[in-house]
Order: structure tokens, then C-alpha cells, then sequence
DNA sequence: GCAAAAGTGTTTATGTTACACCCATGT
DNA sequence: ACATGGGTGTAACATAAACACTTTTGC
């Protein structure tokens, strides 16, 4: 086998695929571009991936430095590679999702995009690039893994009540689900903490719940599976 | 955003991890690396991405350089990027999982490689690069999708009987199940055709099957969902 | 006292598990 | 006739689905 210097070398990007949920509905962090190509269009956070680094801290950098976010869930999700999916010549992307809490959403513009801005993901504007088609896989893929692993927690902010997971489930998967299954099932689990904290409002006072992460680790050693 | 040319470049290849199934337990096609580095070591089929192909694409051209297959099913695995992966310097591996049906199974050296053998999954050689890993993800995935996608009949021949499917769940999930019970409820599903024709031998004669790829995407039309 | 969301159990239907014997062939 | 793997049904159990009213608060 040739030597790697002999090869024609594409560029490698990673993007992200930024998730946050805002009480209602599934929402999409997006930067404005500041250069070309698709200068001023809304993108995917993203950028080169340096010689130095692994994919999975490129795609970290690139989203503090474009949005400020910080220790967020963060899962590669899928590489594309199409030779014409950028303009400037051979740019293959790995792909990358985040989960952002609501608690840790102000975003103001990175030192690389002119601005950063979340959209409802059912109103999105025009994307630069493939980057529709990112989000679609990306999309899918939390669709898929909401089900069998716990990670609805990581767009919620650490205490929450059931309705609010509800409500997420909801928006995620895109259909109705029944109050009283819903809570008996997710409780059954037994890796959801409750507290003795309720939240206040014109209604009678729903409890707190916090997830219990060292308990969810040790009902999987056990085998114990998870699915909504 | 500055422009591409001004960033540093990775190699990047792509790399096949191809199962096979032998009437018992799973199989690993490698290939014996005919130069350096790690020369004359065992390690999965793959190769470097040329500027104008997309990535499936070269997964495809490599399998089939190195190990003579065609028309497998394939599918993008997982995107390994660590620095110091490969000693030639940076080089982003995107790796694939490929089924093979064992009447396609003759294997003759390729061009590329010197030597391509079936290994048995658990009784792997040591391996070149990163390539033990690849191979552990993709164990795993193969192990997970089985269970929600049809893809085992990629791994049998066109006509089956319900014996050697079972043995090859069996293979896949490291465990054993209880025939009646999983002859049932594949059965359900209706996507199996049953034939006329038979496995002769000294025993009963075992029914063949077909998985009717048509029936089962219209049923995934219908949102019917599968799980084993 | 009214509006608004929180909270709670039971019944029915469906799916999963466990389990043992007869069948058809080759030798 | 015997060895080998192929083929089949039922009962117990567990899980999922359907469903409506009472509670507690703020205003």
C-alpha cells in the first residue's frame, strides 16, 4: 500500500447538529456564515478539523468557538462525503449532535460566525451546504435513540417535572402519549431521583424529579433495558 | 470562513469490517497487508478515498480491490479519527460493516492485498492500526440492528431454512432461543415466503424460506415494526 | 369559585415465556 | 430400527393500552 503522502488529501469538517428543546418544541441552534462560500446563509456550527485532533474534540472547539456551549452531550453521527457537497472542492463532514439544556443556552455570536440563532426545527430557514440533509439524519437518529437510551435528560434542565419529559417525548417522537402509562413506565425505571421540590404555579404544584445517573449505569451493568 | 486550501489536510480511508456466517458462527474477511506499515499483519480490507468517489462508493471499490466481492450489503459503521491512529501521520478512517452470503464467498488475493482470508469472529489474528476496535463497534452494531432490521438474510443464502436463520440470531446475539417461540414470531411478521422446496437430509426434511424484500418494505410503509 | 395543570388505578388486550413430544428422512 | 434434526400448540405470566376523575394551587 502507498504511502499516505502519494494521495490526493480531501478536507475534513466536522458539523453539529445542535439540539435544544423550549418547553414546547425541538428547537436548532444555527450560525450565519461570515465568509464564502454561502456567505450570510444559516449553517450547521462546524469547521475544519485540525491535525492535532480527535474528531470528537474538533466538533467540541468548533461549537464552543461558534456558540459558546460548553459540556454538552455530544455524539458523532454519521460522515458525509459526497464529492459535491461543497463548492470550494473535496470537503467530507462527519456529522456530530449535541444536546443543549435549556439552562445553558445563552448563546452569543463565536469569535468565527457572524451570529448564532435557534429556529424551531418545523421553521427552519434555507441551509448552506448538505446541511438540511445533516439535520434530517440527525433527527432521526435522537428519534430512534430517545427510545432505548436515556438521553431525553440532557435537554432538560437538571430538575424538571414529568410533564416536561412528557412533553419532550412528545415533540421528539411526534405523537401524543397517554399521561398515566407514560409516568408509570418512566418511573418504573427507578433511575429518576424524586425530590422534595415542587414547582409553584396557577395549578396544583408539580414535583421535581432529577435523573439519577449513577443508578441509570448500574441498572444497565445489570442488564436491566430501557425503552420507552 | 477561510478557504480549504489554507488548512492542513488528513488522509482519509476507508475501512470494511466484512462478516461472513459458516453453518455456525460468525466469520471476518481480512486481508494481509502487503506493505508498510504493518506490513505482512492482518488487518480489515480498505484503502484511501480518491478525490472524485463518494464514500460508499470507495468502501465499495476497495472490498472489491482486495477481496473480489461485489454486491454486499454495506453500510456506513462509524468515523475514527484519533491522531495517532496510523503511523504515517493523520489518516481519518471511515469504517464500514459489510454482510456476505456465503454462496458469495469465493475469495481470491485482490490486487491490492496479498492475501485475503475468513477468520473465525473469535479467533481474530492480532490486527493492524485501530482495526480491533473497528471490529468491536461493529459487533456491537451489527448486534443491535439485528434485532429491529431485517438484515440477517444478508448473511444467509437466498433460500433459508428457519434452523440456520435461528443459528445465526443465536451466533449474533451470543445467546440461545427457544425455536418454537422464535419460529413464531418471525413467522408473524409475513415477510418470509415459504417454499416449496425442501432441505433433504438424514432427518426430516427442512422447509426453505425467502425473505420477500417487497412485503417487508410495504410493511415498513405501514409503520409495522419489527423486533426480535 | 373558577381555570389550569398535576396526579392517580384498574381493567382489558396483547405479547412473551416456558415447555415436550411426534415426524420424516437416511443409513 | 435407530439416529438426526424438523416441526408443532398451549397455558401461565408479564407487559402495554385504554380510560376519567380528584387534587391543589393562583387569581
Amino acid at each position: 500500500m502507498p504511502f499516505t503522502y502519494e494521495h490526493a488529501r480531501p478536507s475534513v469538517t466536522v458539523d453539529c447538529v445542535v439540539f435544544g428543546f423550549a418547553g414546547e418544541g425541538l428547537q436548532l441552534l444555527l450560525v450565519k456564515r461570515g465568509g464564502e462560500p454561502y456567505e450570510g446563509e444559516w449553517a450547521l456550527p462546524g469547521g475544519f478539523v485540525r491535525l492535532d485532533e480527535d474528531l470528537d474534540s474538533a466538533a467540541r472547539r468548533e461549537l464552543e468557538e461558534e456558540t459558546q456551549l460548553r459540556e454538552t452531550y455530544l455524539e458523532q453521527l454519521y460522515t458525509f462525503g459526497s464529492p459535491e457537497r461543497d463548492p470550494r472542492g473535496r470537503v467530507i463532514s462527519v456529522g456530530y449532535y449535541a444536546l443543549v439544556r435549556p439552562d445553558r443556552q445563552p448563546v452569543a455570536g463565536g469569535t468565527d460566525a457572524a451570529d448564532a440563532r435557534w429556529f424551531p426545527l418545523n421553521g427552519l430557514p434555507s441551509l448552506a451546504f448538505d446541511h438540511g440533509e445533516i439535520i434530517k439524519v440527525a433527527r432521526d437518529r435522537l428519534q430512534g435513540k430517545i427510545r432505548y437510551q436515556p438521553i431525553g435528560f440532557e435537554l432538560l434542565p437538571e430538575k424538571f417535572t414529568l410533564t416536561q419529559i412528557q412533553t419532550l417525548y412528545e415533540a421528539i417522537l411526534g405523537c401524543p402519549i397517554d399521561k398515566r402509562n407514560f409516568r408509570k413506565k418512566l418511573l418504573s425505571f427507578g433511575f429518576l431521583e424524586a425530590l422534595e421540590e415542587y414547582v409553584r404555579g396557577p395549578h396544583r404544584p408539580a414535583r421535581l424529579y432529577r435523573f439519577d445517573q449513577a443508578r441509570y449505569s448500574k441498572l444497565q451493568r445489570e442488564g436491566i433495558l430501557f425503552q420507552i
